[in-house]
DNA sequence: TTGTAGGCGTTATCAA
DNA sequence: TTGATAACGCCTACAA
């Protein structure tokens, strides 16, 4: 079709103005004044051509390249990929692209990836760290690049976020094990220094101290799948759940129910209670969290908390383009609400 | 830290030499003349000021954005998440960035997603259409923007593609199977207009016809996946699996086995056997195709093939950066093989 | 209301 | 071997 470029200065030519009218027509703040002859001309001009301004000429002349990048620790943990399946929504309606990096759960890389960022002259950036006390942001912000994090914060930080209530989730699970008369609940958690995996023991921790139970050691373990690399995340917290559950059953006693920081590692556990001959739920519940797709399909099906990240996502993005330019914004701080999903692998 | 951008120029300075000699270090081609002393003043002063190139203007003077635009269906389905990642490391240590986009099985979106990738500009783009009969290709090859097409390809046209082995590996699970004494086979396949589908089908077709078995109508069943869209794939293809399995429980007779488009479909059907009393694979075997990480961790576990997804990711990059410039090349197709895995969903 | 001119940061060309 | 200059496509003062 029409191949070589058509620049602004064709356009004008067409339409027998000058390319600074062009422009004007293009990027007429609010009601300015011109001849609608004129801009009728213009327009039409460009619709014939098929005009597009060029983005990195754009880019070039003033700061803006509507451009946002988002770095989180891997796409092929569910959880992040509808995640970045909500920013990519938002953000294209908004005019946006995105580009999306994987730090891998590396720190290093992660550092790496925020250079990247800043050659590509992102307007914004969304961030997942892979730790609490990533200091790769600073990079961006000495920039002047605008940052909202979503789900993880970072320690002794004030960056505006969008999280869950991970707390609340754990808590009210907890609470209810408790209700139904089960004391000996075992833990499985994530890497300690995230602080959504935090949150959620904290949120069990406090329900066990809340009632009067006190938590036998032995029964908090934790799994640390930031360590090992795979193409796909469930690969690392399937084994990694799989082989703390077998821990568990060289114990005298069995708990009498398991929490897992997330579904991948309570599926894990799961498989090794199911192969040590011991029943789910019959002898030992296991919950998990975050309510992925295959948690109801899995049997006995996952009992687990839900969590909006597509939403979280979505939330994330106006937030950040809210604050774009703006020196200071509005809310630096949301949270999606988190929903208990009771299914058969934990009676209520 | 070294906040305003750092340009050619300032380095110039520094280095009490010209923009351009700066320039002529940067990109010396091969081995060019200049004065050694020259060189190395260059080079302190550009490690000491920091300086990187800018890539807007780069790209604005030359042809390159060292962008490569990726355009699939969907990463928060697994098999393509695994295939980003691939293609990410490779484009990454090949000092390229990638753009991801998502057209959530919607051929609009995908034209649309394709005039983003104009207007950035990409290099090229690897591409995994959602149908098999994408025009949207065609803008890109009419901007003279090179394509390799990743798993899937365009029905009557020849694109470089880097795919697997589907056929074989269908053929071969059918064949053990029917070797096994299992006759009525049944298969569950994903939409009709996807190649990688198709060949997949095919695969258990031929291996049915060149074993003298007949295919009994209504053993053949169709989810359509490809309407539905969710933030999570993984949520619509359990829910057609299982809706399918439903109807095979209502047959006056089982079928001796059921094969599945993949593992996803596959984990659908056996809960829905599960929960009409059907034993697997003690009464019907199940399996699935692609060696998702929960196909050991289900219950019971998924026989299947597994793709090496990542690594076609990597190969398609590779072939694509290797056609960049050169008006054509080498390879135009390669295929990663698949591997057959027996797991207790089906007895050996 | 519209046009002219200059410059954003690079690099290719040509002259020195 | 190095330096000056123009040009990539766009936007914004400023002038008309």
């Amino acid at each position: 079709m029409n191949n070589k470029k058509v620049t602004i200065e064709d356009v004008a030519d067409k339409a027998g103005v000058s390319p600074s009218t062009v422009s004007r027509v293009l990027n007429r703040k609010a009601g300015r004044h011109m001849k609608e002859e004129t801009k009728k001309k213009v327009e039409e001009a460009i619709k014939e051509l098929g005009y597009t301004p060029d983005k990195y000429a754009q880019a070039m002349r003033h700061k803006e390249t509507k451009v946002i990048g988002v770095l989180i620790p891997d796409v092929s943990n569910p959880f992040f990929a509808s995640l970045v399946w909500g920013i990519e929504d938002k953000a294209s309606e908004k005019g946006y692209s995105t580009i999306i990096c994987n730090s891998q759960n590396n720190p290093n890389r992660e550092e790496e990836l925020v250079e990247t960022l800043i050659k590509e002259k992102v307007d914004g950036a969304i961030f997942t760290p892979c730790g609490d006390d990533s200091r790769a942001v600073y990079e961006l912000t000495d920039e002047e690049i605008d940052v909202v994090f979503a789900d993880r914060k970072l320690k002794e930080t004030e960056f505006p976020i969008v999280t869950a209530s991970y707390f609340e989730g754990s808590y009210e699970l907890t609470s209810q094990l408790l209700d139904n008369g089960l004391e000996r609940i075992a833990y499985v958690r994530g890497p300690v220094n995230i602080s959504s995996v935090e949150e959620r023991f904290q949120g069990y921790r406090h329900a066990m101290r809340d009632n009067g139970v006190s938590i036998e050691p032995g029964l908090i373990q934790k799994v640390d799948t930031s360590r090992k690399i795979d193409y796909q995340y469930e690969n690392v917290s399937l084994d990694a759940g799989f082989e703390i559950a077998e821990e568990y059953l060289g114990l005298a006693e069995l708990p009498d129910a398991i929490l897992a920081s997330n579904d991948v590692i309570a599926v894990g556990i799961i498989k090794a209670l199911r192969e040590g001959g011991v029943k789910v739920p019959g002898e030992v519940p296991v919950c998990g969290y975050d309510n992925i797709p295959l948690a109801s399909y899995v049997d006995p099906s996952l009992t687990t908390i839900d969590v909006p990240t597509a939403k979280m996502g979505e939330m994330a993005t106006e937030m950040l383009l809210n604050r774009l330019g703006k020196s200071r914004a509005d809310k630096p701080v949301e949270n999606v609400s988190t929903d208990l999903i009771y299914r058969d692998s934990c009676p209520k």
